[in-house]
DNA sequence: CATAATTGTTTACCTTGGTAAAAGATAAGG
DNA sequence: CCTTATCTTTTACCAAGGTAAACAATTATG
């Protein structure tokens, strides 16, 4: 029942905050994210924070204890894990599990600058240079043996 | 009101569907995707499909006709602008617009295989290559005048 | 022709996300 | 002490996705 619950999208602005702060209460999150709004965007209802909240740590994203009488919520998730999640199910539901697929969506029909561009060549070949060291270090322990 | 209006996940499956045959009834719907789901899986019932064929109708992504008494549906929206609402969502809500970002998260946290990772590398050299020589078209033009 | 099968329509329910006012509890200020 | 401010909790709605039975119309079929 507890792989990764899927968040709405207020619900990850605020665990956004969470992240970024490690820990926050109800206010200072609602102050956030109203800061955050653009200007003349109709502010959020503290109250609706907290509903939200409530909701979260009932799913088990968040936890909270009890400071001065007034709650201090924590992340339990982590960032990288929600986002696995959430990158899975792009994945599944539009682009049959295959990676290079996104990534060709996004080169393709995202609008990538050229730094953008050599930025991404550079993760992917930093990624193949890790792969391929590992593969190294596994080869020489099979040939020690 | 009508800027790539958010699929659910079934109603993405069936999109799949029509996109993978251009055309089909409800009933080749039904079955194609119960023929989809795993053995033992409850299956989906016609007229959910059909609910969800006309909720796809009411905001615009799909259109149908009539043929010997049948409905028979189409796409509307493409598969591409669908993917491009899709993945923007998850930028914004995840990656802080960063598409390096996002495929830094891929090569770490999914496995990648490295036939895939040397798929992807293509794909964003091809596409560096692309922009290099479109950048040296304009580059020319510019000279000539 | 009567009945079974198919198709489309109507209606209803449940869940989740989001929104927020209203109510309750309690500490702080005058 | 009474009022005000600040929290948390309770309660209520609405929208959208999903699910599907029930109903109506029409076509096949025995």
């Amino acid at each position: 029942m507890n792989a990764t619950p899927k968040l709405g999208k207020v619900q990850l602005q605020i665990m956004q905050v969470l992240w970024a702060r490690k820990r926050a209460t109800a206010r200072q999150i609602t102050d956030e994210l109203n800061r955050q709004k653009p200007t003349g965007a109709p502010p959020i209802a503290h109250s609706t924070v907290q509903t939200l909240l409530r909701k979260l740590e009932a799913k088990g994203a968040i936890t909270h204890s009890i400071e001065e009488r007034t709650f201090v919520f924590e992340p339990l998730q982590e960032k990288s894990e929600v986002e696995t999640g959430a990158v899975g199910d792009l994945l599944t539901r539009l682009f049959d599990r295959s990676i290079s697929g996104l990534v060709a969506h996004l080169v393709k029909h995202e609008k990538v600058s050229p730094e953008e561009l050599r930025r991404l060549r550079q993760v992917v070949e930093q990624a193949e240079a890790t792969a391929q060291a590992s593969q190294d270090v596994k080869t020489s322990k099979e040939e020690a043996q």
